[in-house]
DNA sequence: AGTATAACCTGTCTGC
DNA sequence: TGCAGACAGGTTATAC
C-alpha cells in the first residue's frame, strides 16, 4: 500500500499524536507479523517506556523507545489508526489513553525489535539504498547507479539501490521526466538521469504535501484519505488519454508489476 | 551475478 | 447469479 509519501505522512502523525507518551500495554493478535521477536519480549522490553521519536527510512517506520526500537513495515494493505478497529493485528496503549491499533487485510506486514543504536545496519534496514531528502541522494550517487542495463523503472523500484519509491510513484516520476520504462538505465543521458533525479524528489515532496496517495486501503491517522490520487497523471490511468498529448495512456507489466506510461510522451 | 517466477495473503473487480 | 482469473500501493525465497 504505502510508498514513502504515506509512510512519512503517517510519521509526522504519529510523532505529533505519540511522540514522548509511555508505552502502557502492547498485544500482538497476528504472530507471522513478528519477525524476529516473541510478543512476550516486546512487552518485557517495550512497557515501560518512552516514545521519544517515530521515525522513517524508507518505506519502514521506526518506533524509537530508547534502549530499543520497533520497526514496522505496512506492505500493501497495512494501517495505523487511533481509533478502534475490528480485528486488529496489534494494539499498542500509550499513556494519556491513547490507542494505536494496526490493521492489515493480507497479513503481509512485519515487525522487527531492534536495539536503537544499531537498527541502521541490522534487517531489515541494513542493504537499503540512497533515499531522496537525504545527504546521500545526490545526482552523482543517483548516476553511478544507472551504469547498468536493467531497465529504469524496475531499478527505481529496486529498494537496495534507490530506497522509497514504489510503483505509483515510480510511475508518475518517469512520466514527469518524459523517460520510457523500459529504457535500459545506462541508456540514459545525463540530462535525462539529472531530469529523473529531480523529479523523484518533486513527485515525493507534491505527494507528500498531498499527504499521500488513497487508491484502495490507505487512509492518515484520523482515518482520513490523502488526496494526491487526484493529481495522478498516469499510474491506474490506462486507455485515457494522455494529459500532455491525448495519445492513451499504455499499460504494460514489469517484473510482475503494473507499468502505465505515454508511448509518445515517454521516449 | 543478475533476472524471472512463485510465494506470501485477502479482497475486489471483470468477463464469460 | 456464479465462478474463474486477473489484479492490487511490497518484499523475498527459489529457480534458472
Amino acid at each position: 500500500m504505502p510508498e514513502l509519501p504515506e509512510v512519512e505522512t503517517l510519521r509526522r502523525a504519529l510523532a505529533r499524536e505519540l511522540g514522548g507518551r509511555t508505552l502502557t500495554a502492547l498485544k500482538i493478535y497476528e504472530p507471522r507479523l513478528l519477525q524476529n521477536a516473541s510478543e512476550r519480549k516486546l512487552q518485557k522490553e517495550l512497557i515501560g517506556r518512552r516514545l521519544c521519536a517515530v521515525k522513517r527510512r524508507a518505506k519502514f517506520l521506526l518506533f524509537d523507545f530508547g534502549k530499543h526500537a520497533v520497526i514496522l513495515h505496512l506492505r500493501m494493505t497495512g494501517w495505523l489508526t487511533l481509533h478502534p478497529v475490528e480485528n486488529p493485528r496489534f494494539v499498542f496503549e500509550f499513556s494519556g489513553k491513547k490507542t494505536l491499533s494496526f490493521h492489515d487485510t493480507r497479513r503481509l506486514a512485519t515487525l522487527h525489535l531492534v536495539p536503537s543504536t544499531q537498527a541502521h545496519k541490522l534487517p531489515p534496514l541494513a542493504e537499503l539504498g540512497i533515499e531522496p531528502f537525504q545527504p546521500s541522494y545526490t545526482v552523482e550517487n543517483f548516476v553511478a547507479l544507472l551504469q547498468t542495463e536493467q531497465e529504469i523503472k524496475r531499478l527505481l523500484l529496486d529498494q537496495r539501490k534507490i530506497a522509497g519509491m514504489g510503483n505509483i510513484y515510480a510511475c508518475e516520476a518517469l512520466f514527469a521526466s518524459t523517460i520510457h520504462p523500459q529504457r535500459p538505465a545506462m541508456s540514459l543521458s545525463h540530462a535525462e538521469a539529472r531530469r529523473l533525479f529531480v523529479q523523484i524528489e518533486n513527485i515525493l515532496k507534491q505527494a507528500i504535501a498531498a499527504q499521500g496517495t488513497s487508491v484502495k486501503t490507505y487512509r492518515v491517522l484520523t482515518g482520513e484519505s490523502g488526496s494526491f490520487q487526484n493529481f495522478l497523471r498516469v499510474y491506474d490511468r490506462a486507455g485515457e488519454p494522455c494529459v500532455r498529448c491525448r495519445t492513451p495512456i499504455v499499460r504494460i507489466t514489469q517484473g510482475g508489476r503494473g507499468t502505465y506510461f505515454c508511448p509518445r510522451c515517454q521516449r
